[in-house]
Parts: structure tokens; C-alpha cells; sequence
DNA sequence: TCAGGTTCCGTTAGCGGTAACATAGCGCGA
DNA sequence: TCGCGCTATGTTACCGCTAACGGAACCTGA
């Protein structure tokens, strides 16, 4: 123990020091803790000794400049604290893991101005692919993904033109299909809530499927209303509140997303409201929370694992076989009627 | 126009792509594009007009390198999915954003071996700062920690030795403050209900703390359950509808977070049990979601955003003045009784 | 015995930027 | 007119690692 014992380390480490510390070259250390080329078992165990001994961290930066390859796929999502992007995370967790890719999560909030920022941010680390939610970005965005040269996955949505890859579910469909569920139940005077967000279009995909079946089979909605912020579960809760009050007649409440379907849900039960009798809910999604309810709410599960999966598959085979070319891939969510919706 | 117009981008743009196409020295363009030095108005109206069109997008794997300087902070936590680390993140965002740092997330599954290999792959960038959750690490995990030579904050929890700084609550006394309250109001025939997970050690500590205080009050948990995965809402339910199956006559519930607390709070309801009569309910965490539910859920905010900014705040002032020595900063969480502790 | 292969390890030349210093051109007071 | 100091730009030398190649030592079989 001739070491210094001092605890603060004064000098970043490098392969030279552990080059040093073992008696080979750079190279040799190099070829050792990447697991690369030829190395006799006597030097590879004294380089690996010297390496744990020293505390040696890799420095990948230099790394990824000499070899021109960073182990990063970026992933750019609107939001975290809702349901459904983590699951789409472990989605792509599940298959990266075994392909020394790795995921580098980015977050917009819903505003394409932070997506195409990130966006940026993300490129200029030249990650070796990038999946992000969405068809709709900023000119400027999709020149960026034009141009980068590496694999592109937009994910969740189908309804338009991908840059490049693209997996998800038609939300257009997915309206339509709920529509017509509910309308095939018997119920009439519909009504909507959902998010205002300007900018989660896929919602808004749902909505004018939904609305264009409706319009199909002589209806429209009786009433709608839209939040912003704050706890969904209290916003469903309230919006229904809000839209009983106005429209007394309504039979059947759509939601937007399963968390305010379940405030709704929540509030029916404690009105004392026949669910689903005099009035019927249906949610999107398919979120695990749902079962944890009084009563099951009807949904659309949403693929999202699945999604994440496939997204990340093709990141994967492109990046081992480079001349593979854009690929769409279309799921299809299943309609879970469970409870509130009268079945015949 | 007289550019190929192919979409194909077949080379990398570099520095030297954009100081060509703008007649400027590379150092120059480096300047103009990291608002650094002395450009003239003129010319770097001609480099951004240049970089623009070619659209360059700047190699931060090369400009690390060189500057050794990584705009990166780590963050390194257990989960995604509950509702807990993503407010955590808020706040840290909250902060890092007007810094030019950065936060990468890394999620290690209350897996003491993941969090290692998370810890060393984040090390191997070089960040500005690592954020981990928790003070129980492994060996090697601290040793890095402290050999990295980076500020380093570890959050949720003071009860422990810190590597360096450190930022949370003191799950132990939470937990005693908890029961305090409860006996307080009367109860006495106490069940617990948590997670399974050996690697929670923040809820085995409230736990402990929870129990102890019942021990100086002459007291002692009824009975117990425990569960892993799945629904929680869900869980809370099953786990519940056991307990008072096999205790009728516990009167008070203490559930180990939120979720499976509302899950338990809906069950109780749903079953027509007075709250809080006959049985009482508390949960931990203080979530957003318990807004949205039919009865207010008694919890302690574990102050996850506040911890967030402050962990963030302490890496941004150690990255831009450097002498600054470890901080330990313990906050106080606050008993929200709700509705589901008798009041007197 | 020796050409031709292996096996193992070293040398060299960057990767694409940036720090630090050098330098050209200019204004300006003495 | 000179020289000082400023501003705007260029030059040089790396940052820490790896691709690509080179070559020594050893083996192998005709």
C-alpha cells in the first residue's frame, strides 16, 4: 500500500495509467476492456487486475470520437408522468438491453419547439438511432432527421408520413371502432372529454375518428369539455361533474385517456349513477391502473409495449445491417369493453 | 441551387464543411456557433446563414473531447412508473434548465448490480454531476462515486452516510411521525401493508421507525402483508380485502405508498366500511392522484419536487464554483391527515 | 530447414472539435 | 509618425481513445 491514501483523486484517469500500472501499451488495455482482438489470458488478467485496481472508468467520449460509434439510441417523448411512455420505455428497455444499445431519454412537454431543441441536443451526441413519438414535428425537425443518416422510428401514431420508420396504431381507426362499439350498444347522446393540449395530436385523431363515425350513423356529440393540468383522475371527476350538470341527458361519456375516465367512472359510482345502464364510459389506452377500479372501465390498450419493442427492433437490425431501408409497421389495439359499456 | 438535391446525406458535415462553405477558419465557425470569443457581426451572420443551410449540427462528442467539459448531469433512479420519480425529475429540470446542464436518466429497477452498471456506463460520459437516489449502493458503486471527482448527490433519504452530498428526508422518523398521529386519534389494532422488495430500503425505514414508536407505545403491528408487481391499486385491493379478512378487527391501516392505499381506500369504500370510524387508512408519498378520489387518503408528501431542485441546485453551483465541499440538506415532510384519520 | 501461417502486441495517425496563443489590421493619442 | 492596445481572426497542439497496419516470436509441415 505505497499508494497515496488521500481519497481525493487529483487526475482524471486514462488508458495510460492502467497501461502504465500493468507494463503493456495503450492499445493492449484498450483490446483488453473492450474485449477486442487477440490478447494472451496472462496479460488480459493482469490488465483487468491493474484496471479494478486503479478505479479506471472507460472514457467513452474519446472512445465514440476514435471509432466513430456511440452505443446511444435516443428517445424523445412528450411526457413522463402520464402512463403510457414508460411502458413504451420498458418496451424498448426489453429488447436494447441485449444489443449493447442503450436508450437516452429526451422529454418535450407537448411543445414542438422543446421536441425540435432536444431533437438537436439528442443528434449531436450522433446517436446510432432515434425513436420519437409522433408524426408531427417542425420543419426544421424533420430536415434534422432527414439528414442525420442514422435510423429514424416515429412511434405510436400511423395517420401520416413518417420520415423515415414508423410504428404504432391508427387513432383514427381506434376512435372510429369505439364510436361505433358504443353506438352498436344502444347509446345516443354522447358526450367528450379530453385534454386541451394543442399539440397531443393523437388525442385529437381519436376525437375526429370518433366524431366522423358518429357523423357516419346520424349523430354528433351532445356536449364536450376539455382540461389542462393538474390531477386527471380530479379533472374526470370534475369535467363529468360539469358536463351531468349541463347535458342531464347525456348516455354515454368518451374520454380521452383512462385516467380522467376513471375520475368519471369514480364520480358515477359515488352519484349513485347506473354505470352501465343509464350511462355508459369508455376510456383510451388500456392503462394497468384500470384494474385496481370499482369497475372495470372500457378501453383501447394502446399497444404500448409492443410498440416500443418493434421501434426498438428496427433501430437494432439497422444498426448490424446498415443497408436495411424504412419500414412502417401498423398495430392493432383490441377494444376491452369491460364494464361500462351495456353489453346485449 | 446548384447543391445535389438527393436527400442522402452521404458524409457527416464537419466544422470544416461549414468554415468552407462560409470562407472562415474553423476556430471561427467554432465560435460563432458556441456564442464564444470575439466574431465580427458580419461574419457570423455569414457562418450561421451557412451552418443553417447545410444543416450542421455540432459534434459534442468532439467538443467534449477537446474542452473537457460534458453539459451532462446523471441521474440515476429505481423506477419510472410510479408516481414518485417523475416529479423528482420535474424539479431537477426545473433547475437545470436555465444552467446548461443537462440531466440523463438511468433506471436500475431496485437492482443494487443494475444500479452499478447504470453508474459506471454514466461515469464512462464524464458528467458534470451524478444524482442517485438512495444512500445503499455496493462497494464498487461507492467507490466509483467517490473516485470520480464530480459532485455527486444522493437523494430521498439522510438516514445513512453519504458519499458527498446528499439531499431527502428521514424515512425513519416518517415513519414514527405516522404512528404517532395514528395512535394519537385513537386507533390501536394496526396492519401494515407494503411492497416486497428487499432493495426498498426508504420503505423498510419508514416501516421501522413506524413500528418502533409503536413499541415505546406499548403496541405492535396486528399484522402484515406484503406484494410485488402487478396493479397496485390493485394490489392495495386484494391485499386489503385479506387483511380484514384474516384481522376483523384491525382498525387502522398503514399502507407503505399511496397506490396500494387508494387501492385499499376504494375497497374499504366499495365493502360500505365507515372511514374513518370504524377503520382508519394512511398511505405515503403525497400523490397527485389521491385528488381524484372519493375520500381524501391521510400521507406524508415526501417533498420529491423540493428534493429535486435542491439536489439540481447543488450539482449547479459545485459546477460553477468548484471549492465548494459536500452538503447534506435534510427536509421535513408534512402529515396530511385527509379524511381518513378521526379527527377530534 | 525455412516459407508461410498464427498469435500477440506495438506504432502511427487520426476522430472533430477547442484552449491557448499568435497575428494582422486598425484607431488613436502623443 | 510611431507605438500601444484593441478587435477579429488564424495556427498549433492537443483531448483520450481506436482502426489499421506492422512486426516479432513462435509454430508447423514438407
Amino acid at each position: 500500500m505505497t499508494q497515496p491514501t488521500s481519497t481525493e483523486p487529483r487526475r482524471a484517469l486514462t488508458l495510460r495509467d492502467v497501461s502504465e500500472a500493468s507494463g503493456v501499451s495503450e492499445m493492449t488495455v484498450s483490446r483488453v476492456l473492450r474485449n477486442r482482438g487477440d490478447v494472451s489470458a496472462a496479460t488480459r488478467e493482469r490488465v483487468l487486475q491493474a484496471s479494478r485496481a486503479l478505479g479506471y472508468v472507460p472514457n467513452k467520449i474519446a472512445g465514440a470520437l476514435a471509432s466513430q460509434r456511440v452505443n446511444l439510441v435516443g428517445v424523445i417523448i412528450p411526457s413522463m408522468s402520464n402512463m403510457v411512455f414508460p411502458e413504451v420505455m420498458t418496451g424498448i428497455s426489453s429488447v436494447l438491453d441485449d444489443t449493447g444499445l442503450q436508450p437516452v431519454v429526451g422529454v418535450t412537454n407537448y411543445l414542438p419547439d422543446r421536441e425540435e431543441a432536444v431533437l438537436y441536443e439528442m443528434l449531436s451526441w450522433r446517436p446510432s438511432g432515434v425513436i420519437i413519438a409522433g408524426l408531427e414535428h417542425t420543419a426544421a425537425a424533420r430536415a434534422m432527421m432527414a439528414q442525420a443518416g442514422i435510423p429514424i422510428v416515429e412511434i405510436m401514431d400511423i395517420d401520416g408520413q413518417a420520415v423515415d420508420s414508423a410504428v404504432g396504431i391508427s387513432h383514427r381507426r381506434a376512435g372510429r371502432q369505439m364510436a361505433e362499439a358504443i353506438i352498436a350498444s344502444g347509446y345516443r347522446r354522447i358526450a367528450f372529454m379530453g385534454t386541451q393540449m394543442p399539440n397531443d395530436f393523437r388525442a385529437k385523431k381519436r376525437l375526429e375518428g370518433f366524431e366522423e363515425a358518429l357523423r357516419r350513423n346520424g349523430l354528433a356529440l351532445v356536449d364536450r369539455e376539455f382540461y389542462d393540468g393538474g390531477s386527471a383522475l380530479l379533472k374526470g371527476r370534475e369535467m363529468t361533474a360539469a358536463i351531468l350538470r349541463r347535458s342531464p341527458d347525456v348516455d354515454f361519456l368518451y374520454y380521452s385517456n383512462d385516467m380522467i375516465g376513471a375520475g368519471g367512472l369514480l364520480y358515477c359510482l359515488d352519484q349513485g349513477i347506473d354505470v352501465p345502464g343509464k350511462v355508459g364510459l369508455a376510456g383510451f389506452n388500456g392503462v394497468e391502473l384500470l384494474d385496481g377500479l370499482p369497475r372495470r372501465l372500457a378501453t383501447m390498450d394502446a399497444c404500448r409495449r409492443e410498440i416500443g419493442q418493434r421501434a426498438a427492433q428496427i433501430i437494432a437490425a439497422r444498426n448490424h445491417t446498415a443497408d436495411l431501408g424504412p419500414e412502417v409497421v401498423e398495430l392493432f389495439p383490441t377494444l376491452q369493453p369491460g364494464d361500462t359499456i351495456r353489453q346485449f
